[in-house]
DNA sequence: AGCACGCCGACT
DNA sequence: GTCGGCGTGCTC
């Protein structure tokens, strides 16, 4: 018997190895196997007594690393789904599901020899070579490549490379392999082996710490790990004594803590309007299928959720909740936590793999039977899950967007029909993906047109910038005339507002009046932003950061010109208008520190902060009663995207910003400020399906999706050429095959919309099919043709229904 | 994806 | 004459 075990690598099939006599293997199983002279995680995805590969060939697989399997065939299956859509290896595809603390494997590290100590301290080893020693002498075990990193600044790291080599070529330091210990699944427990009144009469009185371990222990058996932090590493000994005497027994079980926060009050379900009665009603009784559920903002979806969670539950099946970005929704987390206590698994992205491991565990044991997470709960290991509900559907942080680019929205209607789970996608701007599958019958559209709070959705005022009288020689201001007076009588009344600019940064170019030049990534080619507040220029797209200086770098004149602008700097301006106003900003440069959303959003849910400006992050789901006026600074950057979903998305950001005023007792105003108010995104902001409408019958005039399927294929290599050659011989192999599959069409290659990125050259094909069935047979037949256009330093990439095309 | 094996220009 | 560049091909 051998095992056919897949590999996080991209080999079209899973390897064969042979089982050991004593080793049991099983479906699901993580295992150690050896690949080439390393060691590799690999995952048991079945067994076979006919090896398609020649028996000597054949290595045994080292040994399983997790008693309880991670998956099993049901979960199997839908790997499977997700490789052969996504066009991906079945390796690569559980690597990504599975926590990553679940992986272990065996690399290559330096140790000292005997000859090595020696040679350091006779001086016979000097410059990089006596480095390399010194470094693997003081830290054994570091790879190759951690040892070049650490001896980078020391040395640079060809000296580094130079030193290792010597120093192996003249025995001072050799290769071993070493084992990357994954997360120990075990955790030891303490118990009482007899009854505690015995117990303490074989421990004498005097032993008074022994004595107390004991009295603790006996009203509950602990971890030893939680034992030592109570009592100190002191405790140690003690615990061994015990154990000695017979009277302590040391056991051991899977380790899956709950979070510390499963305490929650519960609280009763409130009472449904006749809306939410009806969606709740038809998602309970229905045996499978998927549902959009399409509420306007604050029409108390999360209620339809709990009540249709509540309904599975008592049939003994289990809930998923797919949330956009978990620290922006505490909200729904605390709701789910009081109805259903500690069932709960939270998975947000602030947990560390260890924690994360842990609730994927509870999940696994069947402790946790609801699950909220963010796109990789998806798969969250589930026995018999009921529902899946995936919020803010719309939402583009359902696509994973490296390595298996996997769409979580998409996957959770997979998952349901695979396992009879009903699924419901919400969202008050359906994707025209979703709405398009509704109107086809493909899912069942429910609605809520109506808040729950006590004043409707406020009518978004589109405000023309091009109307506004300009004063000679002043730049446009900030705001219109009615916009600035609405939030003026706003903070007034002592209400809130929101105001949004889709821009972080202070000055989006920064030029020289004198000579003309202008600061620009030196690896993307494109201009860079001014942080005042960190005084630095930034590339947005790799990171790369300058110090800001006032002089100019080329010509030294001190005519530096900051234009365009950014989040701080409407920040700065609104400070000026509004002086007594206390605002925050919320953007990705105050949001980068753990628990700085929480932060931000409690302070300006208690009114400390009246003013809350950022980008598209301000309009995500929060419910906020005190605010009064909403306000777009521009809706026109969004729009002129260069992607066809850039309509979509300003109209669907629109919506949800205007969503988050007047929730509370005072009436909203929402303003939207363009140069274009003429724009088809403007015409239907109180008609979402009306938007839809329209939206969908131009992309059918243009065959996009939803009406045609994409496949985008980007090339890039740092040769500008190199990686337009390898497009167009790619486009030149794919066109000749496409011809046998109607509808087919393969466009391009052109230069990606950032044509360099990081110092790599973008082009990209796009491969359109307007019938599903010969579309996906193309990408199947040319799956291999297309990962073979990695030629030359050329990288391919693959991304199957992008959900952006830059 | 790694990583090793294998053929051509700057140094001992 | 060697060291080291990264081009191609394999991994059970």
């Amino acid at each position: 018997m051998y095992a056919q075990v897949a590999i996080a690598r991209p080999f079209a099939t899973p390897l064969t190895y042979a089982i050991p006599a004593h080793v049991e293997v099983r479906l699901g199983h993580v295992v150690l196997v050896p690949l080439g002279n390393l060691g590799e995680t690999g995952y048991i995805v079945g067994t076979t007594d006919a090896p398609g590969i020649a028996p000597e060939k054949i290595k045994p697989l080292s040994r399983v690393l997790d008693p309880i399997p991670a998956f099993d065939a049901q979960q199997l299956d839908f790997f499977r789904w997700i490789a052969d859509y996504y066009l991906a290896s079945l390796g690569e595809v559980i690597a990504t599901a599975l926590p990553g603390q679940l992986r272990a494997k065996v690399v290559h590290v330096f140790e000292p020899t005997d000859g090595g100590a020696l040679a350091l301290a006779d001086q016979s080893a000097e410059g990089a070579t006596a480095s390399v020693l010194r470094e693997v002498i003081s830290r054994p075990g570091l790879t190759r490549r951690g040892l070049v990193k650490r001896l980078k600044a020391e040395i640079g790291a060809d000296d580094a490379e130079r030193g290792i080599a010597t120093a192996v070529r003249r025995g001072w330091i050799r290769p071993a392999d070493r084992e990357i210990a994954e997360t120990r699944s075990q955790v030891k427990t303490l118990a009482l082996a007899i009854p505690l009144a015995g117990a303490l009469l074989a421990i004498p009185p005097r032993f008074t710490r022994q004595r107390a371990l004991l009295a603790e222990l006996a009203s509950a058996p602990a971890d030893l790990p939680d034992v030592l932090a109570r009592h100190g590493e002191a405790a140690r000994a003690a615990i061994r004594a015990l154990v000695e005497a017979g009277v302590l027994a040391e056991g051991e079980r899977e380790k899956r803590d709950p979070l510390d926060d499963a305490h929650v009050v519960p609280s009763a379900p409130p009472a449904l309007n006749p809306d939410q009665r009806e969606a709740l009603a038809a998602i309970a009784a229905s045996e499978g299928g998927t549902f959009l559920l399409h509420g306007v903002t604050g029409a108390g979806k999360t209620e339809v959720f709990l009540g249709a969670a509540q309904q599975v539950l008592a049939r003994d099946r289990q809930v998923l909740v797919l949330v956009p970005e978990i620290g922006l929704t505490p909200q729904l987390v605390g709701r789910f936590k009081s109805r259903f206590g500690p069932a709960v698994a939270v998975l947000h992205s602030g947990l560390t793999g260890v924690e994360r491991l842990a609730q994927w565990r509870r999940i696994r044991a069947g402790e946790a039977t609801v699950a909220v997470g963010a796109r990789s709960a998806l798969f969250a290991p589930f026995r018999d899950l009921g529902l899946v509900v995936v919020d803010e559907e719309h939402d583009d942080s359902y696509k994973q967007d490296e390595g298996v680019r996997y769409n979580a929205r998409d996957l959770a209607v997979v998952l349901g029909r695979q396992r009879r789970a009903v699924v419901v996608l919400a969202t008050a701007t359906p994707s025209l993906e979703s709405w398009w599958n509704a109107k086809q019958g493909r899912y069942t559209l429910l609605r809520l047109p109506v808040r729950a709070t006590p004043r409707p959705v406020p009518k978004v005022e589109v405000v023309d910038l091009s109307v506004i009288p300009k004063e000679k020689g002043v730049a446009s201001p900030l705001l219109a005339p009615q916009v600035h007076l609405a939030l003026q009588e706003t903070f007034d009344r002592g209400g809130q507002a929101i105001v949004l600019y889709n821009r972080r940064g202070y000055a989006t170019l920064v030029e020289c009046g004198a000579c003309g030049a202008a600061y620009e990534c030196p690896s993307c080619g494109l201009a860079m932003t001014l942080h005042q507040v960190a005084a630095r220029l930034q590339c947005h797209y790799c990171g790369y950061a300058v110090a800001s200086s006032p002089i100019c770098p080329v010509c030294r004149a001190p005519e530096l010109a900051a234009t365009g602008k950014g989040t701080e700097r409407v920040e700065e301006q609104l400070a000026e208008l509004f002086p007594n106003v206390r605002q925050a900003r919320m953007d990705a440069d105050t949001t980068a520190a753990r628990g700085a959303i929480p932060h931000l959003l409690d302070r300006f849910r208690a009114g400390e902060t009246q003013l809350l400006v950022g980008t598209q992050i301000v309009a995500k789901g929060h419910d906020f009663p005190g605010v009064h006026t909403a306000v777009v600074i521009s809706a026109d950057r969004g729009i002129r995207m260069p992607d066809f979903r850039a309509a979509e998305r300003t109209y669907a950001l629109l919506v949800q910003l205007a969503g988050r005023a007047g929730r509370g007792t005072v009436p909203g105003r929402v303003f939207v400020q363009s140069w274009k108010p003429d724009h088809p995104v403007f015409q239907y902001l109180d008609d979402v399906d009306a938007f839809l409408e329209a939206e969908s019958r131009l992309r059918f005039q243009l065959k996009q999706p939803p009406h045609t399927r994409l496949c985008l294929v980007r090339l890039e290599a740092v040769d500008r050429t190199a990686a337009q050659r390898a497009s167009s011989d790619l486009a030149k192999v794919l066109r000749a095959e496409m011809r046998a599959f109607p509808g087919v069409a393969v466009l391009g290659p052109a230069p990606a919309a950032l044509p360099r990125l990081v110092g790599r050259w973008r082009f990209q094909l796009l491969i359109r099919g307007e019938q599903q069935g010969p579309y996906r047979q193309f990408l199947a037949s040319c799956a291999r043709r297309i990962a073979e256009g990695a030629r030359g330093g050329v990288r391919v990439s693959w991304d199957v229904d992008p959900r952006h095309l830059m």
